[in-house]
DNA sequence: CTGAAAGCGCTAACAG
DNA sequence: CTGTTAGCGCTTTCAG
């Protein structure tokens, strides 16, 4: 099958070809019978616009580069679910790269996108990065960029998070409430800022409530499942008493209800846990897990529909950053009601 | 900050622009000095090879489209997370687009792709395609075309897909090597070949070990947790003898676990589980969900190898088409060990 | 080893 | 309302 282009659609209509681009694009100085005949043909012929001439001629892409950590992670595909589908619906396809939570693979993915001259660029950090090098090239070339929950420190550009520090807080602030009083806090040992935050919001509520601070409930990791059951052992072990585990992600609160349950301790009898993320497996469970909902679907929808304002504005590194900061939904499950 | 362009480069050292496009594209044909000379320049300068030019010049993107139902499936976004993997290794770029189940989605998504001059195409399809025009068209034009797991019917096309066959016996299988007699399966309504295959592995292990068919024992309806509740309250008030049941996806079958827990019967004891898809709860509920993996990620693996073979063969319409069938794989957990 | 020149398919300014 | 013309930034022959 031979490449049409819009000269053989002017050949075959014994116009210009630049008519042809006209009527193609909807020009209104174009008549209607033009346009007509012009599309009729186009349909005949097979004709597919090619956007890599386009783009190199007007110099936009319609493309956007999502940079994530990686996609098997059920919070970055929901947020990418979101950002595509308002992307799409507003004309832009997505270029997807992951950096497998490589601060390397990060700085190949940018000049990927950079290369590819992507309109624009929405990422999310690896856990890795340390320097905004990467970044700052983008902001250089004045391509619109923004993020979404990992947002890097010290760069002052638009994003879209949820209040970590809210999260931390509603969740201990409940488990107060309910009556906990030694509530042990795991969270991981990096400095990334969302996770400091909910620290900070456990912090936070605990002194609100008049709660001292104990620096031995507080226990830095990862966060697999199997660090959660190891603080338990742990905590079991050396005798600490506590009655209540707030951890920074699901998957840690799982492991420790496993624990939990295999010390014959009574959830939430006479221990109450509180996970983070909203994992699916947390409401199917049991018992099941009271939790910080983040919100994905909606947080890449914002920061899409940000992202499109940025677009419209114009000089993106002129006006202050606009960073949106989405409440947590704090669901209150089996695990914590007591 | 100006675009700088093989020509600025050029200019700075004195040399002519093809000298310089050599250069980057380390083509043997130039000495040693000429390439570090401009290299160091590129750098020094800030300069960005633009792909569009070099993609409208030489007909080669280096990019492929991806067509999926929808990233918030763990199942898609981690075959998703596979194939950007080897791609991305491999130099190519992920354009990403999601179908929502619509098969009018789904044509855009291809036009887009086409339009973009994507050097190939990988999808699975919605389940509302009836037809496949749209991927005709993909063949018309010669451009490489794979699917994974949801191939369209009447295409003799490359893809990955599990045997979703020997999935459905091999848990069948299970069910009755375990003792159960009476096994419920529960498929859904629409004409979908993984499905269906699931329900003749099924009656395939019912046939080989000498069990008869009851038609009261097959059930059709989506794959949503609630339709297994529904399906087992159903069940229990028609007063149905059964002693296990084999869902066709893992939601359903939890809603089966939480119905039956509901009611009373205890599980493996009174009746067996079985899911198919190994979703992260099945290993974290109690009982824990016995299920048959689809080794996603190596599906994602498996199809960009397998599309990377067809870009290197050239004519990608001519030899037989691949089709590489993965081996499930049974996992027995307790909802189904007695 | 390097240079000159053509052209990929389109957009957009200018001219009529 | 339509045609003419000049590029976008690169790859790739053909010369030397």
């Amino acid at each position: 099958m031979k490449k049409i282009t819009i000269l053989d659609i002017a050949k075959e209509l014994d116009i210009t070809f630049s008519t042809v681009a006209r009527a193609l694009n909807d020009h209104p100085a174009i008549s209607v019978a033009t346009k007509k005949a012009v599309r009729e043909t186009a349909d005949r012929l097979g004709y597919s616009p090619n956007k890599v001439a386009s783009s190199l001629r007007s110099g936009k892409t319609k493309i956007i580069g999502i940079l994530v950590p990686r996609l098997d992670v059920s919070f970055f595909s929901s947020v990418v679910h979101g950002i595509e589908g308002v992307m799409n619906e507003n004309g832009y396809t997505i270029l997807l790269y992951q950096s497998q939570e490589s601060a390397k693979q990060e700085s190949k993915g940018i000049d990927t996108f950079l290369r590819s001259r992507a309109d624009g660029i929405i990422a999310s950090i690896s856990l890795e990065t340390e320097d905004n090098g990467a970044y700052d090239e983008i902001k250089k070339r004045n391509i619109p960029l923004a993020f979404f929950d990992r947002v890097p420190q010290g760069l002052d550009v638009p994003s879209v998070t949820i209040d970590d520090y809210r999260g931390g807080f509603m969740a201990t602030e409940h488990l107060i409430k309910a009556g906990y009083r030694r509530i042990v806090h795991i969270n991981q040992y990096r400095n990334i800022n969302i996770f400091n935050e909910r620290l900070r919001g456990y912090l936070g509520a605990l002194k609100q409530y008049g709660l001292p601070v104990d620096e031995s409930l507080i226990i830095k990791g990862d966060f697999s499942l199997e660090f959660g059951r190891q603080c338990v052992r742990d905590l079991l072990a050396e005798g600490i008493d506590f009655d209540a585990i707030f951890t920074l992600e699901d998957f840690t609160a799982m492991g420790v209800v496993q624990e939990l349950k295999a010390a014959g301790k009574r959830i939430p009898e006479q221990v109450g846990v509180a996970g983070f993320a909203n994992e699916a497996f947390t409401s199917l469970v049991s018992p099941t897990i009271s939790t910080v909902d983040q919100r994905t679907v909606e947080m890449g929808e914002e920061v899409a529909h940000l992202f499109l304002k940025l677009l419209k504005q114009g000089d993106y590194y002129k006006h202050r950053p606009e960073k949106i900061v989405l409440e947590p939904r704090l669901l209150v499950r089996e695990s914590s009601s007591r």
